[in-house]
RNA sequence: GCAGCAGUCUGUUCUGUCGCUCCGGCUCAGGCCGGUGAGGAAAGUCGGGACAACACAGGGCGCCAUACUUCCUAACAGGAAGGGCUCGCCGCAAGGCGGGUACAGCAAGUGCCACAGAAAAUUACCGCCCCGCAUUUGCGGGGUAAGGGUGAAAACGUGAGGUAAGAGCUCACGCGGCGCAGUGGCAACACGGCGCCGGGGUAAACCUUAUGGGUUGAAAGGCCAUGUAUAUUGCGGUUUCCGGCUGUAGCCGGAAGAUGGUUGCCCGCCGAAAUCCUCCCUGCUGCCCGACUGCAAUCACGGUGGCGGGGAUACUAAGGAUACCGCAAGGGGUAGGCCGUUAGAGCUGUAUCGUGAGGUGCAGCCCGGAUAAAUGACAGAAGUUGGCUUGCAAAAGCCGAUCACAGAAUCCCGCUUACAGGACUGCUGCCUUU
RNA sequence: UGCGGGGUGGAGCAGUGGUAGCUCGUUGGGCUCAUAACCCAAAGGUCGGUGGUUCGAAUCCGCCCCCCGCUA
């Protein structure tokens, strides 16, 4: 019965501490700092995602019990229609929600705040699961970048 | 029943789990509860408005747009009804039905009409006819536009008269145009009558006529925060003359009137802005002292205004100071918030008026408001549809389709374009049954 | 959001109602021992699409598609 497993799947996902909700104080908004981002941040590529993300270091912008920002987007060059970019987009921003506890517990235990962008390449129209993977595998590189980082 | 044409409407539903936007309520807070949430095209940005800022006495020219009539509308290049023209089908015909239509004027002027052709608009190559000279085919002058050929298009058509040959030159019938009055119609127009005329096409060629049009768009605009921009620099100016009143400081009227403004140009018109007179110390008092956020932005310091007190200095409009007005130049910085912003030419139902587009009345309802931009993801079920299997059929089972076009960005009315499937209406044709 | 410009052989561009052209490139031939240059010749175009106006449309008009640019 597949509904009975993607319920218990849900449902186990529910007992971790963090709560799946995706606020607005999780986005990205502030103009200047996705300037900053852009400009500086650090980039890599989880196909079909490219990926660029800045930590933060003083608490000069983002408020101190939000360990990131978020920010997803297609290029109009790819997708024309505004269906299109528009449902890639809600898949990442729900791949992303339905994962994120772990970047950022990571996050909270080295004391860090990021800001960070998924950008979709792909000219083809994802599949959710798939999407889903790539952006769990994603995470887990963030999160293995951010702790060699603190390391080193 | 099928096909074609034209038009109208609709365009997936339910359940569970986890989420998002906005609104309301509760909570010290994390958060919780309730409600709410894409389209017929939200698209293209092609018309037109609302709204906003700036501008604006008025007239002429220019520029842009529109173009059968009447009506609808806030308005439109939109729509409705009607008329003309045209195409298709049916019919012997009269006519009927359906589709299309940028449909004012070339008979106001100017331009253009390749090639061909004599000539593309004051035509004359061949031809026909007359006269003169040669008397042989021909040459010169004139008349003519019926015939020939060219072309997309050749100077009303047919017949008769007429003539040297011919020609609307004349006549009959017909076709078309203009004018006049008549009948029907609100009108476009139709019908028949009289008179005159026969002028090719092209205005999606310039143009003419009529009508309409201020410019810029929510990145409008308002408030707040930040910043040295009310910065700074240059030029010019904050008047002159006349008359009257009169308290001699001004007031009233007229003329002139810089830089300028008025839609691109011209005329014309508009067009005038100001106060003060040193500095220091001190008391009381009012205001400012972060928009947003937040339960809360206070006090103090500092700044500034008012009313006082004290001290020093100066002695009166020559001048000085600041301020203001217009034009030109002008490097950089801020990149945030709130309002505008969603109760509206609104939706639903109903009655009524109208052929119709639509109008009016009554009742009920509140129905997205985001801003790197919410309206979603997953699972299951139903529906639709395609394929396969079973079955005479009805139907049943399995597999598939992330199930048409497509996502609000100030709002509204139209137009245009995209659109799986489904429903309905009208007309035409064919077939079947009665 | 509001607006502007463009689409013509393989490439870059002319052509504003009357037979679609130029330069480079391509192909064939010549010249040369050979290549380049040079000379001669040839091929190659639904003029973005679709309707309309006109005797006639790349050109004029309507609608649609695509590309580029400006506006914070």
């Amino acid at each position: 019965m597949p509904s009975v497993a993607g319920e218990v799947r849900l449902q186990t996902m529910q007992t971790d501490m963090l709560p799946l909700t995706f606020k607005k104080t999780e986005r990205l908004c502030h103009r200047s700092l996705i300037g900053e981002l852009f400009d500086k941040g650090v980039s890599f590529f989880e196909f079909p995602f490219k990926i660029i993300y800045l930590q933060l270091d003083a608490k000069d912008s983002l408020a101190a019990e939000i360990p990131a920002q978020v920010l997803f987007t297609v290029p109009k060059r790819n997708h024309k229609k505004a269906v299109a970019r528009n449902r890639i987009k809600r898949l990442m921003r729900e791949a992303y929600r339905l994962n994120k506890a772990e970047l950022y517990t990571a996050l909270q235990s080295e004391n860090k705040q990021l800001v960070l962008v998924f950008i979709y390449t792909n000219r083809e129209m994802p599949e959710y699961r798939q999407a889903e993977r790539k952006i769990k595998q994603a995470i887990h590189r963030l999160i293995h970048d951010i702790t060699k980082k603190t390391s080193s």
